[in-house]
DNA sequence: TGGTTATGCATAAATAAATTAGGTATATTC
DNA sequence: GAATATACCTAATTTATTTATGCATAACCA
């Protein structure tokens, strides 16, 4: 698929809605986890969810810790308590955006 | 909605699939088409569709002719002949898209 | 043992796209 | 005659991702 630029405003969204169902995640672990939902369609590449990840955690909505985990330093991501209704309001703007975005492409539309 | 920057990467398709399904259009009736099936939320301003009706005419894709209407020029736009396929497999990958976004999003996902 | 792949973090520069903000002009409605 | 709707357009700014790197350890395989 390579995504072309559809991601564009989303990711935000997606990294928060693993954190929501997973609990605690580390970056690399989310980018395989969108790759494996997606039948390895929807890449998102660590480039881009670092970034995203760091703007997140500023604004206050998550945050993280560091974890050695086999050698290896791990920064592990979780929501910040409290936040909830937020994210699930920013989940539901984007699902209703898609919605919207499903009927103007539908073709079998009156 | 502010549709904020969601649309990225999208317009294209949502033209695309306006022309498809009413054959001839304008751009400004476009716009207007757009917010009436969005219950005014997702808002293809003109200052965004304009620069894409161009570069989609520029590819190929689509052609325009002009025509006064009532004392007003409208530039009309409709697909090329041939380009069918194309058109739809563009659409089609959007919505391809929009379906693993769901998935991603979706909370009641194992 | 040496090379590749996987894991895991990160940033700088370039690119691409929409938004903000502006412009012109006619018709209609109040 | 003022405001709103119709109808086109573009330049500059902003913002986000992608491209291109970089570092480091672990695991696999040949």
């Amino acid at each position: 698929m390579k995504t072309k630029n559809y991601l564009s405003g989303t990711i935000s969204s997606i990294i928060l809605a693993q954190l929501k169902a997973k609990g605690t995640m580390y970056g690399y672990e989310i980018c395989q986890k969108v790759k494996d939902l997606t039948e390895h369609e929807i890449q998102l590449t660590e480039a881009a969810i670092y970034p995203s990840l760091h703007k997140l955690e500023k604004s206050g909505i998550i945050f993280s810790f560091k974890e050695k985990v086999n050698g290896r330093t791990r920064k592990y991501y979780q929501l910040v308590e409290g936040k909830e209704s937020l994210v699930e309001e920013q989940i539901n703007e984007l699902i209703r955006f898609t919605e919207h975005l499903r009927t103007l492409l539908n073709p079998s539309r009156v």
